[in-house]
DNA sequence: ATGAAAGCGCTAACAA
DNA sequence: TTGTTAGCGCTTTCAT
């Protein structure tokens, strides 16, 4: 077997040279003759040695890994911002941690491992409003939150321009000539929720219509709110031309009731998701929905971090991404609507 | 500002011991007056000293971090096996460290990086016969594999048994009186795709049949390709009365394919899949499949790794889990089937 | 241009 | 039971 690895010292030992010379070449430092530099890096490719990160973490007082917290890792929405949160670290030489944490609870004992251990240098961590878990994370310690931050003085975030998706994703309803809306929301404790509400009721206010109570209901993003939503809406006697629900899952459930009343989507009822997730495409009909871009989220929020770490004093910014509506199958025009009015 | 964090020596200092007495509490190792430790405890509280997993990493030897590799991170099946290890690990005090290796280079970069920089004491690879990848693995370090492994001398691994998944969805199609059976596969160069063909036709063998080569169509486990395959089945004068998707993606082609060619699923065509992806159940119609739960695999996988790494003589083993048949409204008996033969 | 010394925060081995 | 002495493998600072 091979004995032990090689170090920085079996480098230098062999090449009749300081450790000091070893550790100046492998970081590319300025001070070593052109001559010993190229006798050394031979050197190092002939025994293999690889330097180790820990050692280095130690010294350097960093550890070159950042974390990435979420709900939960397989979420698509959030797989997708790790994703791409992972790629931007590993491209400029760091790696992500990623851990889901269902409770608020469960964040902050993480949080503790993670910062007060000193394993990671940066944080970024998902949907901290979804509950109380935004709470637990410090703002003593580089933070990028992906989705609403209301810390806007301390900490960067990340997220979707929730108010402009809505606004348009309800555009295209109306444009459509559906008159009478309905809504299905997330939880609405979520700035999300709240804020993709209220580009839904600009958009009808734009076009003169009321937002009418009755018919916006509140769902949890899963599949089986959405359907319970449609059916709650025709128990209470209401009869929308058109569903916007905010999330996709949501809005196939509003399909799946649908039909399950009698109605046809798209003829009788359109319907409008959020999110693009996988399939839309392969759904019955193909779902009209936003899509929205989560690995450049994910990547942004990577990228931001790293500048905040690089330089401390980075001016903190809040960045907000579109979503480019995608038209498919699941929505048309109403039926001799407009021109009778 | 909060001067630096406090260290064990700082402990020690208040405490008037030495800073060997202070890693003893915080290990909870043997030797120290009961009184002293309770003392040293409050002390530690009253610090807020955390000990710095680096230091500790860098004297132990090891960085109480996994990592797993997988071809991207948000393909549900692989996400749930990441999720599955990470609960598993961190429940035992490891951190995961999840990265995307596209293809067999990036895969052979990254464990250079993360094996030879001695960032992680054990490695998950999820899928590593899909390509090249597995070439690039040591066999040297302790690894899990996640999928089918060749290596078997040498390399534990944690797969589902491909085999019988595929055997018990062929016979779900036969028991429903279908007797021209196709199947959509994966790419043939994945062991798993080899294995689920294997199942097939043992199932069919059994029932006296002879597996139709025209009848078997090889795909690439998206939607598209089993939307392709089955229309290349048409076109080849082919109909079936049943298909064996060998995943959900694919499955959901072949339905959209038949539908466009104007067949009814389930009345004209029985469609089943492997995989019980989320939303399977609001598909349209809804579909029949082999539930699988991959967040077990990948809890089964870093148990394996961690015990290995205790125990480094420890027996190596190849676990196989089960799928469940979850019939949806996909499938249907043949009609006037069996009862003429 | 190179080397020697010190130290990062901890654990392990040995002494007292 | 407790303390002392050495490292772990590297980087930083200061000499030479």
């Amino acid at each position: 077997m091979a004995s032990r690895r090689p170090t920085i010292h079996d480098v230098a030992r062999q090449a009749g040279v300081s450790h000091q010379t070893v550790s100046r070449v492998i970081n590319e430092k300025e001070g070593v003759l052109a001559e010993t530099r190229t006798r050394i890096k031979a050197i190092i490719a002939e025994m293999g040695f690889q330097p180790n990160a820990i050692a280095r973490s130690m010294s350097k007082g960093q550890t070159h890994t950042l974390a990435c917290i979420a709900p939960n890792l397989t979420d698509y929405t959030f797989a997708s911002v790790i994703e791409g949160a992972e790629n931007e670290a590993r491209q400029r030489g760091y790696f992500l941690l990623s851990s889901s944490a269902v409770t608020p609870e469960a964040t902050r004992d993480l949080v503790a491992e993670l910062v007060g251990h000193r394993r990671v240098d940066g944080l970024v961590v998902i949907n901290p409003y979804a509950d109380e878990r935004y709470r637990y994370i410090p703002d003593n310690f580089p933070v990028v939150f992906v989705g609403a931050c209301s810390r806007k003085d301390c900490i960067e975030s990340v997220s979707l321009d929730d108010e402009m998706v809505a606004y348009e994703a309800t555009r295209h309803l109306l444009l459509l000539g559906h008159r009478v809306l309905a809504m299905v929301t997330g939880p609405m404790r979520e700035d999300c929720s709240q804020d993709r509400s209220k580009g839904f009721r600009r958009a009808l206010a734009e076009a003169g219509l009321r937002p009418d109570l009755g018919l916006i209901v509140e769902g949890d993003w899963s599949a089986s709110s959405g359907q319970d939503a449609f059916f709650h809406l025709l128990e209470q006697g209401q009869s929308p031309q058109a569903v916007f629900a905010q999330n996709d899952r949501m809005a196939m459930g509003v399909i799946r009731a649908a039909r399950q009343a009698g109605l046809r989507v798209p003829e009788n009822l359109s319907v409008i998701g959020v999110d693009d997730m996988p399939l839309a495409s392969y759904f019955e009909p193909p779902l009209t929905t936003m899509h929205q871009d989560m690995q450049q989220l994910g990547q942004e929020a990577a990228r931001l971090l790293l500048s905040k770490l690089q330089d401390p004093s980075f001016r903190h910014s809040h960045v907000k991404f579109p979503a480019q509506l995608v038209i498919r199958q699941s929505t048309m025009s109403q039926k001799g609507g407009e021109r009778h009015s």
